[in-house]
DNA sequence: GTGTCAGGATGACAGCTGTCATGCGTTCCT
DNA sequence: AGGAACGCATGACAGCTGTCATCCTGACAC
């Protein structure tokens, strides 16, 4: 019989949450140590404990789990991270693993996959969904310029073109011709899909 | 000692999904019949188990948890509905009440108050949160008439002026008109606008 | 120095959007 | 029965949106 693993877990949604270190007690290898709401609190947990695993949300008020992820591999290397998400985006995964999470596990997998991804992160193991690793090497990047991405994200934040017209200085022809231009590139059929679209595919 | 309270779950997040049956499986009192992603496959697993207590979100695909307990309290009056939401919005809640639900819980409420929930709605009791509970009195209410709301909803998705007067057999100016219509309602200065805010009160 | 290329900027134009005045039928008072 | 109120439906109109052809500038290669 290997070694208990001791977890600890960091998610925003107090059901979401609770319901978790329910899933994850139920394993006879696994022991929850603590459950916290926010990045702060999670950091301060895996200081005191020193948990074989934290299993964190990236969206969370205070500390995101993208920065919690950096600080606890920088301070407590031997706690491996396992990133729990509803987010499928190459940019989170990117920069989760560049902070140096073991893993990243998406919140619509079965609730199965958990204690197991729980155990291959303890042992060291990366895990990541396929599917999304292999988008990471073919990502599409931002086709963009740095005037129409400026534009599009004001744009869709509901800014007029009048507006954006006086406050850079550009006759509005200009700026409907940054957003034609976004509109394109990105297969839109509107400033607002467009924007939509930048948005999802962290582009904004 | 009373009766086992039998549950049925509908969550579209398939983490939480299986997280919280894992949560309710923990109660001595209360037994999982099943849990399903989709209004549809929860309505048909009523049908078969008549269980006491359906536990339903209202966001999925196929069919909403509001259509959803509407179509459970018309077939199967029997069993009880407790909707499980991230939204704490009085028109949700209003129309939830109104399809017959007996409960209303918000997913960051903390995960012990489930099982209470559920074990007071099996009894017939009705569980809102007192704070929503409150709101909805003094909240506006929707003013969109039916075809208007309609409308907004399938504009706000990115539906089309023309494709919209197609399928519903109207011309295009009538369409936009109900638009102008809901956009002055709302005090919107664009379709999308509208959408946006009409969405956030829960009237879409 | 010349050519090429990408990004920034512009205005004309066709088509789409939101507004408004208007008409029609239903429902509900009085 | 009369009429007030409401929802549904329409088309004309002014203004806004997205597209396109065009020009200018600076960076880079040859």
């Amino acid at each position: 019989m290997t070694q208990t693993i001791r977890v600890v877990l960091a998610e925003d949604q107090s059901m979401l949450r609770g319901a978790l270190a329910a899933l994850l007690s139920i394993e006879a290898d696994v022991e929850v140590l603590g459950s916290f709401p926010d990045g702060e609190l999670a950091l301060q947990a895996v200081g005191k404990h020193r948990p074989e695993v934290l299993v964190a949300d990236i969206e969370m008020p205070k500390m995101t789990g993208l920065e919690l992820t950096a600080r606890v591999k920088e301070l407590y290397p031997d706690t491996h991270v396992l990133i729990l998400t509803t987010f499928a985006r190459p940019g989170y995964l990117r920069r989760a693993l560049d902070a140096g999470a073991s893993g990243y596990l998406l919140k619509d997998r079965p609730s199965e996959e958990l204690a197991d991804a729980v155990r291959r992160v303890s042992r060291g193991e990366r895990v990541v969904d396929p599917q999304l690793a292999s988008q990471i090497w073919n990502a599409e990047k931002d086709p963009l310029t740095d005037r129409e991405r400026l534009i599009l994200r004001r744009a869709g934040d509901g800014e007029t073109t009048a507006g954006l017209a006086r406050s850079l200085r550009l006759t509005e022809g200009t700026v409907r011709n940054y957003l034609s231009e976004a509109i394109s590139k990105l297969g839109a059929s509107s400033r607002f899909e467009a924007a939509r679209i930048a948005r999802s595919k962290g582009w904004l």
